[in-house]
DNA sequence: CAGATTTCTTAATCTAGTTCATCGTCCGGG
DNA sequence: CCCGGACGATGAACTAGATTAAGAAATCTG
């Protein structure tokens, strides 16, 4: 029995790490020596629904890949109402960047909306492996850049679309996640209260 | 007299790069040999009030450091109406990241508010120097880190500030353009109509 | 499986911000 | 020096979306 255990342990952890290396190799070729310095600075965690893996007022210290699962980020407003700035599903890195970098207290919370599978990088060991494996940097540029352009889209598409073409562009953006995650999260993240979005949605069937 | 115009010519020319380096030093230490690859690359270039930059429809090849004066990046939408994503006054570098990434179609426009100077580096140019001169990718990928950072910023603030909010904001963070671009450039960027900005601006001197 | 809690829908009312139209002002160019 | 076109102020009518409330459906939890 001990060894199903460890067998099912050690399979899951190859498991993780793979859709991991698939994703990095998207951009950058190491060598097996590079990728496992990368790998042995990836700590895995497992989240429960609503379990945080950071609140606002703290410093974020880890970068988050999604192995399984889905996180998301929100603000909280002055009174109290949350804004989802970003859905991290498999495959995707979830952090506060702002946070990450300025090594200030974070705005973000960073949750888990069903039960996740993370591998977790500390900007630390983030900023070691920069010099350890120089590639490594420009993987992480480019995550960058990619965050930014989606970010700067978002903000054009809040600024010039109502909220009835921004719940179109979801629905093309994020196929996947309309059935999965409850809808006052999807009303969270274009912008508009739940009961709105509810309105718009029955518009749509007539 | 040939000599006085090189002079001036030169001196300005300096002092264009002397704004650059005194930027790029804060971040990035670099021998003198380096510093002068990564200056062999800049093109400056003078802008006209209104002279365009990059029409949305064009991809954007160069990156844009303002050496003086101020530019400007918005969005057309299906309307007609111009949402401004990003005022870049001295000392700001402005494009935009996603074409310039993507190499897709921009979508945004950059133009001069007033009579600027900048210094211009292609991506292609931009690329062969993070390999002659790698310690540059980390001045950018931080570059981009803060253009994510007040991306973020300003997507959180659209969402749950209102409009009065964020015409404060705006005056904390850019006390320097108040006075210095007209008010509907400003309007434009806090997402309201430029009457409606006029009728907050009225209230405040009660 | 029952009760509790969260999520979704529907509808009436309210409001921040838009639209449209008018007028005074400030310039920059001929 | 004057004139045409942008810029800003103001006000009245209008609308997208918020707020409130309340019931129905779905989903946790023991």
């Amino acid at each position: 029995v001990v060894g199903k255990l460890r067998y099912f342990a050690t399979q899951s952890k190859d498991m993780d790490t793979a859709l991991f290396l698939e994703n990095m190799r998207r951009h950058i070729k190491l060598t097996e020596e590079e990728e496992a310095v990368v790998l042995s600075k990836l700590r895995p965690g497992n989240m429960k629904r609503k379990e945080f893996l950071l609140k606002q007022g703290q410093v974020a210290r880890d970068l988050a890949f999604v192995v399984d699962g889905c996180l998301r980020a929100f603000a909280l407003d002055d009174n109290g109402f949350e804004h989802i700035l970003q859905f991290a599903p498999t495959g995707w890195w979830i952090s506060d960047m702002s946070s990450v970098i300025s090594r200030r207290e974070s705005l973000l919370n960073v949750d888990a909306i069903k039960p996740s599978q993370v591998l977790l990088l500390s900007r630390e060991d983030q900023l070691t492996l920069f010099d350890e494996v120089p590639k490594l940097e420009r993987y992480f540029r480019v995550l960058t850049e990619n965050g930014l352009v989606s970010s700067r889209m978002r903000l054009i598409e809040n600024l010039s679309l109502t909220a009835r073409q921004r719940y179109q562009r979801f629905c093309q953006t994020y196929p996947n996640l309309i059935n999965e995650i409850p809808q006052k999260y999807i009303a969270s993240f274009i912008g508009v209260t739940p009961e709105f979005l509810s309105k718009i949605r029955g518009e749509k069937l007539s």
